[in-house]
DNA sequence: ACTGAAAGGGTTCCAGG
DNA sequence: CCTGGAACCCTTTCAGT
């Protein structure tokens, strides 16, 4: 089920996590190859899912997204339904960018962006009035020292 | 510095963060409007920042990457020169995908994206060797129920 | 598997309303 | 600030090596 990028395969995708608004040319040279032979491998590595959806970083500060929450969630409940209850929450509301569920004595870990403390606030109330949740601990950010959605290839 | 878009401006920054390959036709019938202004808006929306890099999300499982942990740090320093370098050791690691300084008692947390748990140690020790931390807790994900870097504009 | 070329479509820019 | 069009560049495909 794993895929093994050869190393041409590897620079390609290097190069498309840096910039995937180039035009194939311009990664053919970056990776010391031409046109055809990347876009094929392009095509292929498209169609195995490898490469998935193609999208823009906006800067969320500007645009008024000043709070970010680490949200670390114990819960006494683990039968099923609960938990399909509880992803369908999560997946359904957009402030939740990421969801984990943890090894150890956490259960989950979710990170929030919101607006202000405030939006984060209905967020906490709408959650815990979905869903019965033991323990909720918020991590607030106080600066984004980094963030990527690169893998290390 | 916060930019206010209107109405299409936000409907095109939803439509670019949700696919970024379209054609500028497919997203000026998307949003309503037509080529050239469209056009304009992203022209002027990069300009300012506020769209940043293009790029693409990549399968990490199908890539290899099958170990995902927070990483959850407590420092007793807290002077300039420490921090500077703490800082310069996560910017440098690839692996480190996420660092956020945050408020309370804990004091940094960490998303680190790596092949294998062995790696993750790797990552550990070269992490503690460099520089001094007081406390480290680091939570494994063992199912990733929730992904995306789209702002709920 | 790569090269080169050709057709169709897309981006970018500009003149005019 | 929008419409429409023109020029150029890119993507996509295909025949040949």
């Amino acid at each position: 089920m794993t895929f093994h990028p050869d190393d041409t395969d590897r620079k390609i995708l290097i190069e498309l996590q840096a910039d995937a608004s180039r035009s194939l040319d311009e990664i053919a040279r970056a990776v010391g190859s031409s046109k055809t032979p990347v876009w094929n491998r392009i095509k292929r590595m498209r169609a195995a899912g490898i490469i998935g959806q193609q999208t823009v970083i906006l800067d969320a500060e500007a645009l008024g997204f000043e709070a970010t929450f680490f949200v670390l969630i114990r819960t006494s409940e683990h039968e099923a339904d609960w938990q399909r209850k509880f992803l369908a929450t999560l997946r359904a509301r957009p402030e939740v960018q990421e969801a984990h569920r943890l090894a150890g004595d956490i259960d989950y870990i979710l990170k929030v962006r919101v607006r202000n403390a405030r939006a984060y606030d209905q967020f906490y109330q709408a959650l815990i009035s979905e869903v019965r949740i033991y323990n909720v601990t918020a991590l607030l950010s106080m600066e984004e020292i980094k963030s990527t959605v690169a893998l290390p290839l």
